[in-house]
Order: C-alpha cells, then sequence, then structure tokens
DNA sequence: GCTGAAAAGCATCGCCT
DNA sequence: AGGCGATGCTTTTCAGC
C-alpha cells in the first residue's frame, strides 16, 4: 500500500485493471483467459496491482432505490472561515453523518461538496437543515439529483 | 434485473449487501461465516441479490492518481434551455467523453453536475473550456477537489 | 429455507522454461 | 517474466430435513 513512483504498468495490467473495474468479482481463470494469460501469472499480477495500491478494493454496487434511499442529492456548503481548525471541524461533523456518502474539499476556500442520500423528501429537508444549522456554515445549495445518465466506475484507462 | 416492489430484505440480506459492499471480492465460504450461515444458502442469497438488481455490479476500486489521472474535479453546467431535446444534446455529449465520470442532471431546470477526471492542469483547462464552448452551454463553475475526505461506497445499511 | 455430502471448478504453489 | 501440473479450497448442485 505505498503511493508511489509509478510502478510501470504494461498494457496487460491495463487490460487486468479494465475488465476488474467493469466486473470486480470474476474469477481468476475468467480474467486469465480474457488478458490472454494463464492463471498463475494472472494472479501474480492482480495480487501486485493489489499490494501496491493501485487497485484499492472492491465494492458491490448497490442500488440506492431498492434500499429505501429514495433521494440522492448533493450540497455545496460554504463555511464561514477557511482556518484549518474551521474546515476540519466540518469534515468530522459530515464524515461522522451516515447520509454524507461523499465528502470533498474544494480549491478557492471554505467549500465542500457532499453527496448525500436521503429516505424521503422530509429526510433531505432535515439533513438540509442540519447542515444550514451546523457550526461555522454560512450557506447551503442543493443540487437534487433528477437523473443520472452516467455513473461510470473508476477512471478512464488506455 | 427488475426495479420493483420492495423484496423484502431480511436482516441477513441486509449483513451480506454490508459485507459486499465492502469487500465486493470475498469469498462465498468467508461471506457465509460471517453472516452465520452456511455456504449454499449464503449463495443462493447473493444469486438473488443479484438477479433482483438489488446488487447492481462489482467493481475494482482504482486509484486514479496512479493510472496518471492527478486531477479530479466537478463542473456544474448551465444550460441555456430546459428543452428535452436540448439536454439530452448535452447529455449524450458528456457521456460520450471518456473523462466525464458521472453526468447527474439537477432539479431546477438545465443544469448538470459532472464529476470529471484530467492527466494535469492543462488537461483540465482544456476540458473545462470543452464544455464551456459545447453547444447551449451559457455558464460552467468548475469545482476542482483538493482533499476527499470521505469517499463511502454505497449507501449506509440497517 | 436450511444442512451436508459430493462433483466440478478455482486459487495457489513449486518448479521449469 | 509466463506456463504446467499438483494440491487444497471454493463453488455449486442435489438429496433430505
Amino acid at each position: 500500500m505505498n503511493r508511489e513512483p509509478e510502478p510501470d504498468l504494461d498494457s496487460v495490467d491495463l487490460h487486468i485493471l479494465t475488465e476488474l473495474q467493469q466486473d470486480g468479482r470474476m474469477t481468476n481463470v475468467e480474467l486469465a483467459r480474457r488478458v490472454n494469460l494463464s492463471a498463475p501469472p494472472c494472479l501474480r499480477r492482480v495480487r501486485r496491482l493489489e499490494e501496491t495500491g493501485i487497485i484499492r478494493g472492491y465494492h458491490a454496487d448497490v442500488d440506492p432505490v431498492a434500499l429505501g434511499w429514495e433521494i440522492t442529492f448533493f450540497a455545496l456548503v460554504g463555511l464561514e472561515s477557511q482556518k484549518q481548525a474551521i474546515l476540519e471541524a466540518f469534515e468530522v461533523l459530515a464524515t461522522t453523518w451516515p447520509e454524507v456518502r461523499e465528502c470533498h474539499m474544494i480549491r478557492g476556500g471554505g467549500d465542500f461538496l457532499l453527496r448525500l442520500v436521503a429516505r424521503d423528501t422530509a429526510h433531505e429537508n432535515e439533513l438540509t437543515s442540519r447542515l444550514t444549522n451546523a457550526p461555522s456554515v454560512l450557506r447551503v445549495q442543493t443540487l437534487q439529483t433528477i437523473r443520472t445518465a452516467k455513473d461510470a466506475a473508476g477512471v478512464p484507462i488506455g
């Protein structure tokens, strides 16, 4: 799990990453077949990609609506100060809420972009006002997703 | 792959989803051990979750920086019209670019929130101006991520 | 809807190229 | 580095509770 010096990836590695990004539960035998390798060297490559931190993990992609999370929304939150302590306090608050799934600090000072899920409109309103009333929060702009045209896993490869 | 009527999930199903959301490559035997089941019923439950579309897939989580995508940013794009044809044309454009990883239509009319990756600052600037100059685009506000405090897979369970 | 046994398939190792 | 063959697990099916 280092974060280091560009561990040269050849085209087979990139092919492996493409496949696993698309289907992370594929068996090693199937993966090997797709990248034209026999199973043992294929597995060795996968392990190396995991150990160097290029593959950070594998996750099931669960449908939020099926689990009762009807609303996905983003919130652009402006804080009243860019002081380190204020920013960190907000991060702690945001990352503690289970409904906050992502919390990104935005360049330019004192802003955060959050992705949240809510069970319904009332819950969304409650989350928004909890955000608005949180310490040091100046403004909250909610961006409610009505349609997701693309939600690609990971990054482009190749 | 239906999108249907609340297929009642018991606590074991929720436990399975929690585990696979966290480690999507866990073997079925290990999963069964964690949810206190023997392997066959555990596998049947996983298959059922997959078939009903509650589990939509599995993805390797690949480190963008390790693959040369140094910059992740969001773009809030305002269009000059809310006409269906204009919105759809923009969606087609956005989803076609490999650098656009997510494209969400935002409630309130004519806005999209995109998540993009770029190889470097020059590439980011190029993408931003390609967006700004795209047909029907009125304004583009970029939100560059400088720090991601939380990036949780999926949704809260339980 | 579970368990347990059994067959088939897979992961993984050591050795060779 | 990749491939082959052997071994021990894992997956998967099927009978029976």
